[in-house]
DNA sequence: AAAACTAACTAACAATTGTTAGTTTTGAGG
DNA sequence: CCTCAAAACTAACAATTGTTAGTTAGTTTT
């Protein structure tokens, strides 16, 4: 499963698509049209249009469990590894801008690979969720609603992909920085 | 154009559909199973599959649009207005929490009603940055960036109908100041 | 009671959907 | 130049799509 140059190119290609209209609006004639070539073509390298779903969710996924783990198994404190959180989705996002438009909206299209999905996706909240809660057992953190806090963080951090293409690449060298202070710092004097 | 109330159930039951599978994958079949009906029977009440979308979003996006308005005139300070734009958005997703998901998700098929919604959508954006800006000129509230801060509240608070309906209602009551404490004040100690 | 209206129905439509089968073209290595 | 596999093609499919036309039964208005 090395997964071809052409099928990279398809499941790129996908992903812009997608994240104009989203899976269930795009039709394998729209991928084939940018692809230059006709629909039944692709199915020489891909197995189904779901398939091609699957990969661009899937793999993402499959990157941020990663990246969590790595979090949650490294000496540090809470608040570092909130702030390497925030890296994290950063990163992701700026490497993967428009596949995070199908994470976001179209992971219910998934059918047969929707329980796995799931695993991945409770198991990195769950984490998440633990790193909040112990950072204000140990009174790292101040005494925030977690559930609250985590839904904050995980709804900006998720709609990243939104905002990142639309910013030059100054902005987004200070972007960990100014997320961190938004996100962790607050507002008020 | 009252809205009669089949016509008004039709409304809602599509929203709990676009909702679980988006705009593009319920079809006219669907609405008309849950409404005890034949597809053809809906258009007795409504004109077309795009009518019910562009009503779900552009009523919710006027009901923004109006509350904005509100805050932008009131004679409040910085700090009140942004906790009365996030009580606004608590109060209209707890109304409308299965439309809200049309609004995040499904504005980009609206087609000729496109330019009216991001006329709206581009408005109230606009008086949100101008109230951060202000206040930060103002020194009301801390210098961060404003486009951070806009980008964040908006994410999260534009996320609430994914989190509100699965809240009881003692949590509800909270909600306010909860979020208000995580957006605002943030987490350092 | 007649007329008009409401809201459901059946039947059908043209277009579009994802996908398969079978065939031809392409291009690199012998 | 030949071979052969990779990758394109044409043609078609069965199913599904949003929507229209015409009809019917029940209710309301005249």
């Amino acid at each position: 499963m090395k997964a071809s140059a052409r099928k990279q190119e398809i499941i790129h290609k996908s992903e812009i698509l997608f994240k104009e209209k989203g899976y269930s609006a795009v039709t394998m004639r729209d991928i084939a049209t940018v692809m230059g070539m006709k629909a039944a073509s692709l199915y020489n390298h891909i197995k189904s249009k779901q398939e091609i779903l699957s990969i661009i969710i899937l793999s993402l996924a499959e990157e941020f469990t990663a990246g969590m783990d790595a979090i949650v198994v490294s000496e540090k404190t809470t608040l570092e590894k909130l702030q390497e959180i925030i890296a994290l989705h950063i990163r992701i996002t700026i490497n993967h801008p428009n596949g995070m438009a199908s994470l976001n909206a179209d992971w219910m299209h998934l059918e047969e690979k929707l329980d796995y999905y799931f695993e991945l996706r409770d198991g990195y909240e769950e984490n998440f969720r633990k790193i909040i809660v112990v950072g204000i057992e140990k009174n790292e953190i101040s005494a925030v609603n977690p559930e609250v806090l985590l839904f904050s963080m995980l709804s900006t951090l998720r709609s990243l992909y939104l905002w990142i293409p639309k910013k030059d690449e100054v902005s987004l060298t200070d972007l960990d920085a100014d997320l961190s202070k938004v996100l962790l710092k607050g507002v008020m004097l």
